[in-house]
DNA sequence: AAGACGGGGCT
DNA sequence: AGCCCAGTCTT
């Protein structure tokens, strides 16, 4: 019995016969390349392995190599990422290979430190890669493995705290720090993904019940309060041809850095014009009520401004978009057609 | 400590 | 209709 609060040898053990067994095949563990790993980490923040998968296979043909993806056009680059959402991410990860690339020669460092020194790479990323392409000791701590050792800890701190975060992180350090911390990491992630979920964990069939202290897990991991969803209007201008619609690419510091949407309609300015098409969709706590006016094309400046582009409806599928935009455009060309 | 950042899957 | 998910960065 350690400083855990449980036997971490006796936890490994069967940890590791279970996840032997029975752990998921994933495509990011057929390999020990840091870059592949990196990508599949970056894809994997805040976002399902599911929805996942699909977009790491089209990433690595299209970019196989850091180098590649140093290289890469900004609009090939959130091409790919498209619909994945939190496109920061794709931003930081380039910025990451160019890093690597300029920086150190294109090997990427050996270190968890020296991971942490590139964009976007936080303690949990750090620690996948070290731990997954260089079979390092360093600990990771994501939502599966937050919820585990929760559990297992019986631990009544929520975890979104300093001090919540600061036992987990311990608790996972102990427990990496063994012989395969690869493994072991992977287990984790595992049990939390397969037995030990959010709702109705199958405690019965859990390889570490014996160790684990939880009174009644599902009530655990406990987190904060969360604030009200609040419900927020935008509105966007639908300017269309009849064969093109225009197209405004965002600021790469705002929401949907360097995709393209519809025009945003300023929304102090009162239009007085009444909405064509609109679409309700959430972005993190906030429901937006996302309102398209319709504009009339004549009266634009021609040519438009730089950062605005008419683009012909057969090649939408060329820029990339957010979804709700992919979305409405949608609704607002069966609107058109509707008109007729 | 709180807010910003997306989208899809699951119950 | 909520809640959750292989998080990170800025303020």
């Amino acid at each position: 019995m350690d400083q855990v609060g449980i036997d971490s040898t006796a936890f490994r053990k069967a940890l590791l016969k279970w996840y032997r067994a029975e752990g998921r095949r994933l495509p990011w563990r057929e390999t020990d390349d840091p870059y592949a790993i990196l990508v599949s980490e970056f894809m994997l923040q805040q976002t399902q392995v599911v929805t996942a998968i699909p977009y790491y296979h089209r990433w690595l043909e299209r970019f196989p190599t850091v180098e590649a993806l140093a290289s890469a056009s900004t609009h090939d680059l959130l091409a790919l990422w498209q619909g994945l959402g939190l496109y920061r991410r794709a931003h930081n990860l380039q910025r990451c290979a160019r890093m690597v690339v300029d920086k150190w020669g294109g090997v990427f460092p050996r270190s968890v430190e020296g991971l942490r020194e590139l964009p976007g790479v936080g303690r949990y990323t750090a620690g996948a890669v070290a731990s997954f392409a260089y079979n390092l000791p360093a600990p990771v701590v994501d939502g599966n493995v937050a919820r585990v050792l929760s559990r297992v800890l019986n631990l009544q701190e929520p975890i979104d705290t300093p001090v919540g975060q600061a036992i987990l992180w311990d608790a996972a350090e102990r427990i990496a720090r063994c012989k395969q911390p690869r493994l072991i990491n992977n287990a984790l992630m595992d049990l939390g993904a397969v037995l030990c979920k959010a709702r109705r964990p199958a405690c019965g069939r859990c390889p570490v019940r014996r160790v684990c202290r939880a009174i009644d897990a599902e009530t655990l991991p406990r987190k904060r309060p969360q604030p009200p969803t609040q419900v927020r209007v935008e509105r966007y201008w639908w300017f269309y041809d009849g064969a093109r619609v225009l197209l405004e690419q965002r600021q790469a510091a705002a929401r949907w850095g360097g995709l393209w949407t519809l025009p945003t309609l300023d929304a102090d300015a009162p239009s007085g014009r009444e909405t064509f098409v609109s679409l309700r969709h959430h972005i993190m706590r906030f429901l937006i009520d996302l309102q398209v006016v319709r504009g009339d094309h004549a009266s634009l400046p021609q040519p438009p401004a730089a950062s605005r582009l008419w683009q012909p409806v057969a090649r939408l599928g060329e820029v990339p978009m957010p979804t709700p935009h992919r979305r409405v455009i949608g609704l607002a060309l069966a609107a058109e057609s509707a008109r007729l």
